[in-house]
DNA sequence: CTGAAAGCGCTTACAG
DNA sequence: CTGAAAGCGCTTACAG
């Protein structure tokens, strides 16, 4: 007969044992499921302790059909929102004793879609938030069945019953506006793809457009390849029309401004140009970047707390929060590389 | 008697039946583990497709005491290089059908370590990949038993036995080189805080003074925060022996380059600046940086790999690979921030 | 090659 | 308040 081995991480039995008292009994400690005496809660107390005893989350998801786990479904998964976004959701799942989880959906073919989604669902999380940056992502949303809490980060407003949501449209619409303020007779606009929602950037500048009575009529969609947006810059620089430029991002707005002044011209002096994320390099780029600050960290932080909320009303058998729409707003930063034109 | 609720996610039970054979024959079909005759193969096939059956990953991780997936112990998780590693993992990850998690350190005090490291060990994750940034996540390593899978990211040598490493000692003693070749007399470095190691950037940059019998004796420490680093260029501004800068990450170049500028020196006419990273932007900044590129994303997608053949190889009941490390080089990049001094 | 049985570590009715 | 029993969906000896 072979010797009993020493098991190494403690289990649900053994500190039951420890503690003179049934598994069930164990559990219902653990969950506060039902009332324990309290002679009882304490020796059970002080075996958990004794043995350093953490229940298993695997066995917990068995049982329960749900782990305690979040995963975050996301695309462009090396841009830096995107980023930030998972480590505001990591952060506050963390805060709650949940485990994170990600996968990407990145290169991802629509025939993969379905079984990359399946094997996120096949362990159980007790949530997912998709953060929506294109198509792939809201095909994803789709796939998840319609009885596991899942938020929506970003998309149109109505695209899921659960979204927070940066202001996006209002944010590039702010910049539009600032720009339009100091006398710019137009807006030129340059920006990488965009998802396909209603809360776009591009949208707010068209917004402020029409506002203006102006004509929307001057964008570019680039690359995430600077070179392309120092290209399109070095073109730009050649047009006396083009005197405010709003690009997309930080790293567009800098690249726009390089090739800008490949050819000469200044920035603000002769060209205006915006960005937005107020990446770290913002500030001190030369000129200090205006920019639209939005704080991804914190959205990610949100949209944990909207997904929390749903898995805590499920468990408690309550019937699911209010579906809602969660806006995190950012705030124009204006720095040194936006002016009056010159004339 | 309840009407047979329509279960929604098939489960083994149900392939089983369908294909007609029991139960154990279906796990073995799934994982290779016993021969399973031609017409019976066939049947449990169909009978997955059609019912779109995927195995539970928990049911499986209980079964197994182990699940499916990676997770990475970090810190610094919002920093770039940190971001760029994980998306390496999560995809090699995902390339082999591995959850990947990743729970960070960052606001953790030694005495919640403990609790959150057996946390991620109680949801049984085949392997664990710690990238050390600072010394917790050296901390955090030593709570991981001895028999689960790991690798290290980062470190000193022999701090692991499985462990995959950045040049950066190398790269740092390379970027210094290039300045001290350009025909600088000395290079004063700046740097963020570093992990405990022997392989960070600034010991390269004593290796290439000691090499060239200089004395290594002007170095900086500063936060994250750029302002600091600018006004700290602003500061070495005044001193005229400061001819030579490297900077250990990009973000401080920049800045450095912005306070010199403040008090009207000319990069890199008057003092030359090298980075570090080799970010998106700093191809684009004026002057393009001259800095050290890595690719934290095939890092990450490395120590998956190494990670992956430590848990074939106990799946297996081999016996481990040979403890081993890999370093990953990286590459000088010069461009236009440094330049021969002017004399 | 293939079934019946037992077990992984929990939780939840079911009876006291 | 508390045990004994059954079950979550798999896998792995054990016998054919």
């Amino acid at each position: 007969m072979p010797p009993t081995t020493t098991r190494n991480t403690p289990v649900i039995k053994d500190v039951a044992r420890l503690a003179g008292v049934s598994v069930p009994t164990v559990s219902r400690y653990l969950n506060g499921t039902a009332r324990v005496s309290d002679d009882k809660r304490e020796k059970i107390a002080q075996a958990i302790k004794l043995l350093g005893y953490q229940p298993s989350f695997v066995a917990r998801a068995l049982a329960n059909k749900v782990m305690d786990s979040v995963t975050m479904l996301t695309s462009l998964s090396t841009f830096w929102a995107t980023t930030q976004i998972n480590s505001g959701v990591e952060s506050a799942a963390r805060d709650k004793g949940f485990l994170f989880g990600v996968t990407s959906l990145d290169g991802i073919s629509d025939s993969e879609l379905e079984s990359t989604v399946g094997r996120v669902m096949s362990a159980n999380p007790a949530g997912v938030i998709v953060s929506e940056s294109d198509e792939i992502a809201i095909q994803a949303m789709r796939l998840i069945p319609k009885d596991v809490p899942m938020v929506l980060v970003g998309g149109s407003r109505g695209d899921a019953p659960y979204q927070v949501m940066p202001s996006e449209r209002a944010g590039g619409r702010c910049v539009t506006e600032h720009l339009l303020g100091l006398g710019h007779q137009n807006v030129v606009h340059v920006h990488r793809a965009e998802g396909p929602n209603n809360n776009t950037r591009t949208l707010g500048w068209r917004d402020a457009m029409a506002a203006a009575g102006l004509p929307a009529n001057r964008s570019y969609q680039i690359s995430e390849h600077l070179e392309d947006s120092r290209e399109l810059g070095r073109r730009l620089a050649h047009d006396p029309s083009v005197t405010a430029l709003f690009a997309g991002n930080d790293e567009t707005a800098i690249a726009l401004i390089r090739g800008l002044r490949d050819e000469g011209k200044r920035v603000p002096q002769d060209v205006s140009v915006a960005g937005y994320n107020d990446q770290l390099f913002s500030m001190i780029w030369e000129p200090a970047l205006t920019t639209y600050s939005q704080n991804f960290v914190e959205l990610g932080r949100a949209a944990f707390d909207m997904l929390y909320a749903q898995i805590e009303a499920k468990r408690a058998g309550q019937m699911a929060p209010e579906p809602q729409c969660r806006i995190i707003e950012g705030e124009l930063i204006v720095r040194e590389s936006t002016a009056a034109p010159r004339d």
